[in-house]
DNA sequence: AACTTCACG
DNA sequence: GACGTACGTGAAGTTC
C-alpha cells in the first residue's frame, strides 16, 4: 500500500457526544468512591470504548479511528440563526465534570481525539467523510444521528453502535423517503424541533419527501410553489421561503472546516496497557481495569489507597453509588422451547435447586380479567431461559373456522398442574417484573403464587423519583440492553395481533427474554434494597400488597350501567340544547370542545380584552378565565352568556365522556362489575394510582356529578361501606414538624381550620366566619403543597400582597412549619432525596437544579414526606386488611388514597367498620408512634353515593 | 404525540 | 431583581 490515507483504507468516526450523552442515560449516577466525584458517564463511556476496541479487531477492521466531539456550544449556526438549539436543556450538573474526562478517557485508549471551536462535532465528521471518500477509502461513522444521514452513500455508511445495525442509503431512504443527497432538502421543509430549526410549519417529513421527490430539490419546489395543489401547503411555502432556505443552511453539515490534521493522524494504534490501566484505575473502574489487564496479559497496578472523604456532596444520593456487575452479554441462542412435560419437569427441577425462579406470563390482552393464558416465559439464570407456549393459534380469520392450536406445544392443563405445585411452593421464590399482572392471570387459572418477588417493585423502593420502572427502561438502564420491542412481534394500531398469532420462534426469543431479563435485574437490584436502606418498605409495603391488590381488581365493584345510560342520554340531551344557544350566541356553529376555536371566538371576534396566549399561541380558555368573563356582564354581555354556557356544556360534557359514557363500557360482560387495575409504582410519593378506569377521580364535589356514585352499588343482601381518613396530611404535619397547637387540636378533636383561622385573626373558634375558616382552610393545604403567596392568592382569588400577608402570619403564629420547610428543603438539596416517617425515600433529583425547575422540586420535596407518609398508612392497612376482616363477610374493593371502599353482607356492616378502623387508625403502628390521633370516618349505604 | 382541560385526594 | 409558582395523579378530546 502505498504511503498515507488511500484505497483500501477504511477509516472509523465515533460520534463522541452521542457515546456521551447515552453513558450518561444508561447508568445510574455513580460516583467515584474515594472522592464523589461523578463518573457514571465516563465509566458508560469506557466501556463503550473497551467494547468498540474489542469488536474493531475483527475481519472488517479500520485502519484509522478519531472519535469527533463537540467544543464549546457557540458554532457558526448560532452567527445565521439565535435560535438555533435555544431550546435545548441545559447540561446536566454531574455531567459538566465530566467531559473533559472522556477526552482523557479517549487518548488513554490511544484513540485520536478531535474537536475545533466553532464547529459542531457533525462538521468534522462530515470533512473527513469526504476527505477520506475523495481518497478512495470507506468511512464508517458511528452514530444512529439523523443528522448525519445527509453523509451516506458513496463509501460512506453509518452503524448504530446500540443496536448494531448498519444504516446505508436504504435506511436512509426508509427514514427520509429520500435519497441521502437529498436529505438535507427534508430536513430543511420538516424542521426540528430539538435544534429548534423553524422548516415549514405543519410540514413533517413525510409530506416533506412527498414534495421533495415531486419537484426534485428543495430550490425548485420553492420556486415552483405556486403550483402546488393543497392551498395550506402552498401558502406555508411562499410565506416562509426565507425561513426553509435558512433551515437549509442550518442542516446543511460543513465538508470544508478547517482542521489542522489529516487523515493520517488517525492511523489505528493500539493502547498502551500500562497507560490505560493507570487511567481507569484513578477512575476507580476495577472491573473494566481487570478486563484490560487479562487482555494484555499483565497484572492489573494496586487499587489507589482511598483518600479521606471529602465532606458533604449530594453526588451519592437517591439509591445512586451501585456498581454494575459485569454483565454477561445476552445470547438468545441459549433460550430453549419447552415442548413437552418431561422437559418442563426439567426445568422445574432447576428451580427446586436453586430456589428461586423468574416467570413471566404471555397472554392475549393487557386486561388481566378479559386475558388468556398464551404462555410462560421461566429464567434460572443469565441466559438461561426458556419458553413454554401453551395457547399459540393459527387459522380463524376465516368467518366460521375456529383458531387451531399449532403444534409443539404442552396441552395447558398439563403445564398447569407440573406448574403448581413449584409457583406455590413456599421454599421457591418467584420472581417477575409487574407480578401483579401475573398473579391475576395465574390466580384465573387456580394457581396462587407465593412467595413473590418483583423488579419494578425493587426498583420502585430503590429509585423512586428517578425514573420509570417498566422493564424496557431498566434494562436499558441497568443492564444496557434494549429488549425486543413487543411491536416487532404483534405490531402496532390497527394492524396489531394479539401475542397467540405470533410465530413460536419469535415468541420464545422474546418471551425468553423478559425473564431473562428480569432475573438479571433481580440479581442486581436484591443486594441493595440493605444498602440502601429500602428492606423494610419493601418487604412490609410494596411487595404484601401485590396480592392484595390483586385480589380487590379482580372483585371489582359492580355498576349499574342502566343507571349510567341514563344519565348519558339526559345529559346528551342538555349538551345538544346548550350547543344550539351557543351557536345563537356566537353567532357560528363551532366546535365547544375546541379550546382554540373558542379562545378565537370570545377574544377575536367577540372582543374580550385580556386574552391570554399559552405557550402553543392559543387562548387559554380554563375554567377560571372563563368564570372571569361571566363576570363581565355589564361589558360585554354576550361574552358573558357564552362563557357561562360553555362551563355547563363542559362540566356535562365531561361527566358523559369520562364517566357515564366509558365506564359502561368498562363493565366486565362476565361480571358484571368494573375492574379498575391499581398501579403500586406509577406515583413518587408512594401514592398507587387507579387506571382502565381511574376509580380514584369519580366525581363528589358537585351535587350532580355526585350522583354518578348511585352507579356504583352493592349486589342484594349486601352494603357499600367507606372508611376514610379524616385530615391525615395536616396530622402528619402536625407531628412531622412537630407543632404543638395543631398536635393539641386534633387530640381534642376540634375543628382544625376554625382553629388556624382563630390563631391567625385573634378570633374565637366558636361563631366563626365562614369565610375566614375558608381562608385558613387554603392556607392550611397550601402549606402541605410547599405554599407561595402567588398560588394562594390565585386559590383564594385575592390580591397577591394580601395572600402573602396571610403566610407570613402563619409563619409567625407557626414557626414550626416554615422550619420544617427550610429543614426539608435543605435536607434535599444535599441527600437529593427526602424521607417519610416510615423510611420511603423520594428521589428529587432536580433540587439542585438551576431555573424554574428547582422551584417545582422543591414544592415537591416539601410535599413528599407528608403525601408519602399517609400514603405508607394506608398502604399498612391494606396489607393487613384481609388477615384482619377474614371472619366478616366483606371485600376491600377500592382505595382512594385516604379511603378504603368495602362491599359488606348487610349483617356485617357493623363489625366491618369496627374491624376496618382499628386496622386503619392503628396503621402507623408499631413502626411509628404519631403524637396525634388517627380518625377515621365511616358510613354505609346501597350505593358509594350514599356510603361516602 | 403534545397540549389543554378537568375529575379526584 | 426577575421568573414562574401551590402537591400528586389519569382520561378524553383536539390539533398537528
Amino acid at each position: 500500500m502505498a504511503e498515507g490515507f488511500g484505497k483500501g483504507c477504511h477509516l472509523h468516526l465515533i460520534d463522541g457526544s452521542a457515546f456521551i450523552f447515552r453513558a450518561y442515560h444508561a447508568l445510574p449516577p455513580l460516583t467515584r468512591k474515594s472522592d464523589g466525584l461523578p463518573i457514571g458517564a465516563v465509566s458508560g463511556f469506557c466501556n463503550m470504548l473497551f467494547k468498540y476496541v474489542e469488536e474493531a479487531k475483527g475481519a472488517d477492521a479500520p485502519t484509522h479511528v478519531a472519535v469527533i466531539f463537540d467544543k464549546g456550544s457557540h458554532t457558526f449556526r448560532n452567527d445565521l440563526y439565535d435560535q438555533y438549539k435555544a431550546n435545548r436543556e441545559a447540561m446536566p450538573e454531574d455531567l459538566r465534570p465530566q467531559i473533559p474526562l472522556t477526552r482523557t478517557a479517549t487518548e488513554a485508549f490511544n484513540i485520536a481525539c478531535k474537536e475545533l471551536a466553532g464547529y459542531e462535532a457533525d462538521d468534522i465528521i462530515a470533512t473527513l467523510a469526504r476527505q477520506a471518500r475523495e481518497a478512495g477509502g470507506r468511512v464508517t461513522i458511528l452514530s444512529s444521528d439523523k443528522d448525519l444521514m445527509q453523509l451516506v452513500g458513496g463509501g460512506v455508511e453509518m452503524l448504530d453502535p446500540m443496536k448494531n445495525v448498519q444504516i446505508g442509503p436504504e435506511e436512509v431512504e426508509k427514514k427520509f423517503g429520500v435519497t441521502p443527497d437529498k436529505v438535507i432538502d427534508v430536513q430543511a421543509l420538516a424542521g426540528d424541533s430539538v435544534d429548534n430549526i423553524p422548516g415549514a410549519p405543519g410540514i413533517g417529513i413525510k409530506t416533506a419527501a412527498l414534495l421533495i421527490n415531486e419537484y426534485g430539490d428543495l430550490e425548485t419546489l420553492l420556486e415552483r410553489a405556486g403550483e402546488i395543489k393543497q392551498p395550506k401547503r402552498r401558502q406555508t411555502l411562499i410565506d416562509n421561503a426565507d425561513q426553509i432556505r435558512l433551515s437549509k443552511q442550518l442542516v446543511t453539515l460543513d465538508p470544508e472546516t478547517p482542521i489542522d490534521f489529516t487523515l493520517d493522524d488517525l492511523e489505528v494504534r493500539d493502547p498502551e496497557p500500562e497507560t490505560l490501566m493507570k487511567f481507569l484505575n484513578e477512575m476507580e473502574f476495577r472491573t473494566l481495569t481487570r478486563r484490560v489487564a487479562e487482555k494484555s496479559g499483565t497484572t492489573p497496578p494496586p487499587a489507589l489507597e482511598p483518600v479521606a472523604k471529602a465532606t458533604g456532596g449530594a453526588a451519592e444520593a437517591g439509591g445512586s453509588a451501585v456498581t454494575l456487575p459485569e454483565a454477561a452479554p445476552f445470547t438468545p441462542e441459549n433460550y430453549v422451547h419447552i415442548k413437552d412435560a418431561a422437559t418442563l419437569a426439567k426445568w422445574l427441577d432447576k428451580a427446586r435447586a436453586r430456589g428461586w425462579l423468574a416467570i413471566d406470563t404471555e397472554t392475549t390482552s393487557l386486561d388481566e380479567m378479559q386475558a388468556d393464558l398464551v404462555g410462560v416465559s421461566l429464567a434460572i439464570e443469565p441466559n438461561e431461559a426458556a419458553y413454554l407456549p401453551l395457547g399459540h393459534t393459527e387459522g380463524g380469520d376465516d368467518l366460521f373456522g375456529g383458531a387451531q392450536l399449532v403444534p409443539e406445544q404442552m396441552g395447558l392443563q398439563e403445564a398447569l398442574a407440573l406448574l403448581k405445585p413449584v409457583l406455590e411452593d413456599p421454599s421457591i421464590l418467584k420472581i417477575g417484573q409487574n407480578m401483579k399482572y401475573d398473579f391475576k392471570i395465574l390466580a384465573r387459572h387456580g394457581i396462587r403464587m407465593a412467595p413473590i418477588e418483583d423488579t419494578m417493585l425493587l426498583s420502585y423502593s430503590l429509585h423512586a423519583g428517578l425514573h420509570g420502572h417498566g422493564m424496557d427502561t431498566l434494562s436499558d438502564r441497568y443492564l444496557n440492553h434494549q429488549p425486543i420491542p413487543i411491536k416487532d412481534l404483534i405490531g402496532s394500531g390497527k394492524s396489531q395481533i394479539t401475542f397467540d398469532k405470533v410465530p413460536l420462534e419469535k415468541a420464545v426469543a422474546y418471551a425468553a427474554e423478559d425473564a431473562d431479563i428480569t432475573l438479571r435485574l433481580w440479581q442486581l437490584f436484591k443486594p441493595q434494597l440493605h444498602a440502601q436502606k429500602a428492606t423494610t418498605i419493601y418487604e412490609t409495603e410494596e411487595r404484601p400488597l401485590v396480592p392484595v391488590l390483586a385480589d380487590m381488581e379482580m372483585a371489582g365493584v359492580k355498576v349499574d350501567a342502566s343507571v349510567l345510560a341514563r344519565m348519558s342520554n339526559v345529559f346528551a340531551q342538555k349538551m345538544a340544547q346548550l350547543e344550539d344557544e351557543i351557536t345563537e350566541i356566537a353567532g357560528q356553529k363551532f366546535n365547544v370542545g375546541s379550546p382554540k376555536q373558542l379562545g378565537e371566538i370570545l377574544f377575536d371576534v367577540m372582543g374580550v380584552e385580556g386574552g391570554k396566549k399559552g405557550k402553543t399561541g392559543a387562548y387559554s380558555t380554563g375554567a377560571d378565565v372563563l368564570e372571569d368573563i361571566t363576570t363581565m356582564e355589564d361589558r360585554n354581555p354576550a361574552a358573558a352568556k357564552l362563557a357561562s354556557a360553555v362551563l355547563d356544556w363542559r362540566g356535562i360534557s365531561k361527566l358523559k365522556s369520562t364517566y357515564t359514557d366509558a365506564l359502561q363500557t368498562h363493565v366486565n360482560p362476565e361480571t358484571g362489575r368494573v375492574h379498575t387495575s391499581y398501579s403500586i409504582a406509577g406515583a413518587n410519593t408512594g401514592r398507587l394510582a387507579s387506571t382502565d378506569p381511574n376509580l380514584q377521580n369519580i366525581p363528589v364535589r358537585s351535587d350532580e356529578g355526585r350522583r354518578i356514585r348511585e352507579a356504583f352499588v352493592a349486589p342484594e343482601g349486601r352494603r357499600i361501606v367507606s372508611l376514610d381518613y379524616s385530615q391525615i396530611e395536616l396530622r402528619i404535619l402536625a407531628h412531622v414538624a412537630q407543632i404543638d397547637a395543631l398536635k393539641q387540636a386534633f387530640r381534642e378533636g376540634v375543628d382544625i381550620h376554625a382553629m388556624t383561622a382563630s390563631e391567625m385573626f385573634n378570633t374565637p373558634v366558636e361563631g366563626m366566619d365562614p369565610m375566614i375558616r375558608r381562608q385558613a382552610k387554603a392556607i392550611n393545604f397550601g402549606v402541605i403543597y410547599g405554599i407561595s403567596g402567588f398560588g394562594l392568592a390565585r386559590n383564594l382569588r385575592i390580591p397577591r400582597a394580601e395572600a402573602q400577608g396571610f403566610i407570613d402570619r402563619y409563619f409567625e403564629r407557626f414557626p414550626g412549619i416554615r422550619q420544617y420547610m427550610e429543614d426539608t428543603t435543605a435536607f434535599a438539596k444535599e441527600h437529593a432525596y427526602v424521607e417519610t416517617l416510615f423510611g420511603r425515600r423520594i428521589n428529587t433529583p432536580e433540587i439542585n437544579a438551576k431555573g424554574p425547575g428547582a422551584g417545582f422540586a422543591k414544592r415537591a420535596a416539601i410535599n413528599a414526606p407528608i403525601q408519602g407518609a399517609a400514603a405508607d398508612i394506608i398502604r399498612r392497612a391494606m396489607v393487613r386488611m384481609p388477615e384482619a376482616i377474614k371472619g366478616i363477610d366483606a371485600t376491600m374493593l377500592l382505595q382512594v388514597h385516604d379511603e378504603l371502599i368495602f362491599e359488606v353482607a348487610e349483617a356485617d356492616v357493623d363489625r366491618l367498620i369496627a374491624t376496618a378502623r382499628e386496622i386503619m387508625e392503628g396503621a402507623a403502628e408499631p413502626a411509628v408512634k404519631l403524637d396525634v390521633p388517627l380518625i377515621v370516618d365511616a358510613g354505609q349505604g346501597l350505593s358509594w353515593a350514599e356510603a361516602h
